[in-house]
DNA sequence: GACAAAAGCTGATCTTTATCAGTTTTTTAA
DNA sequence: TTAAAAAACTGATAAAGATCAGCTTTTGTC
């Protein structure tokens, strides 16, 4: 079952991925010249907020949660990264500290590249750089729609949103078209949708009863996408 | 009574502002050349979201709220833009459609820059482009921020940081040191903390009673910025 | 300046969601 | 394989905040 039609999934995305296709071959070899690929553990901290960035992360495979952590120690997920995208640029670009953490939240291999291969290669190629501008837009679009939905709606609405975002991140892999299994522990989602982990529990049950998901200790299979998408609400 | 060393306000604000002073003379000739002045009335709508963008408008005076409204027509404030402030590029940029709506909440007088004057003087100077991408970057910080704060605080904690938030916007216009007056609606407060309006009222009496803001009809005096701070409990 | 409309305000009640204090199950790693 | 740790889950309670209905004050316009 596709989303198409039914949920604007576009606006829950980032577009980095894109900036990649648009380079030559060349202009691709040297961002990736100076790389070094790292293995990240389940739970590994990438980069921390409020440290200096000295380069950009492209992730090659596994997923990438990024998140802000607040002086009472509480959690939110600002959004989930998954295989070719880029992650680390916002700090970069803007010439601060990075704004927020990121943490692998499965195994991930994840490639490093120095920020001088990343500003050159801006430099050098205006597709690059207008793709660049691209995705930053773009990236407003999907914030200013997490605060409307965050600020406004049920936890109910807000976590049916969340397992629909992180269905479309976990299809890829094991790609068959119905039941995705997503991979991601209930203190994750809780902290994705703005919810109490105990409250996502209860919920998740209720979706269970509903026949729009079934949980297998720490997977969740969502069996009923047209159903999650309903008890969004979204338009 | 500044922020300085107190509270992050660079971490609540865009910077759209510094953009325009990088362009030469003659590059922002160009990018004014066939700008439309247009007066906007308390209250009027500035674009829609959903529509398509053909420009890009900059505030000469007043304030606007950028926001979405969805579809209970409850309304979120993503932001509060003011003076020199530039809106309405994301949509160009992105090349998609307005990603929120726009509206003066005060009397305001805002330029229509045509598209191509703004791509063209875009692709001509590359201190405007880099600051650009510098400016996109750091949309991810105030957002980020936002998001986490909407998610995770109190009513009392997000109604204090809008105030704080607000104070520096109102504070050039009327440009003593101490004692701002906010000129906004209870219910543009409480869209911008998500909060209902009637709690938005009951919270204010509270602040009142501390000494902290003092209210005559719609305006809010900040009185002590330094116990509004800790009231945000924002470090 | 009078009047209508809009905005601000209040108290009572209801709903949603968080918090607390556990128990049970699953996962991890020796 | 198994023990320890971590995560998932449950029920009860508390708290925060929304909603509702009505009243009062302010604002804007003729």
């Amino acid at each position: 079952m596709s989303l198409s039609g039914i949920f604007p999934i576009d606006r829950w995305n980032f577009t980095t991925q894109s900036m990649l296709n648009v380079l030559s071959e060349e202009h691709y070899a040297e961002l990736v010249s100076h790389q070094s690929e790292q293995k990240f553990r389940k739970g590994d901290v990438i980069f921390r907020e409020g440290s200096v960035p000295s380069g950009i992360f492209l992730i090659r495979s596994g997923k990438v949660k990024k998140y802000k952590v607040d002086n009472l120690f509480k959690e939110q997920i600002i959004y989930v990264a998954g295989p070719n995208e880029l992650i680390g640029y916002h700090a970069v670009l803007s010439e601060e500290r990075y704004p927020d953490s990121a943490a692998a939240i499965e195994d991930s291999l994840i490639s490093f590249i120095p920020q001088d291969d990343f500003i050159s290669v801006l430099h050098r190629s205006p597709a690059f750089n207008r793709r660049l501008l691209k995705a930053l837009s773009h990236e407003f679009t999907v914030l200013a729609n997490s605060i409307s939905v965050i600020a406004q709606r049920t936890a109910s609405e807000r976590l049916a949103i969340a397992l629909i975002v992180l269905r479309e991140k976990y299809k890829e892999a094991g790609s068959e078209e119905n039941e995705v299994i997503l991979n991601i522990s209930r203190m994750d989602l809780a902290n994705m949708a703005g919810i109490a982990q105990e409250n996502v529990i209860r919920l998740l049950k209720e979706f269970k009863a509903e026949g729009i998901v079934e949980t297998d200790g720490r997977k969740i299979s969502i069996m009923d996408i047209q159903r999650l998408v309903k008890k969004s609400n979204y338009h």
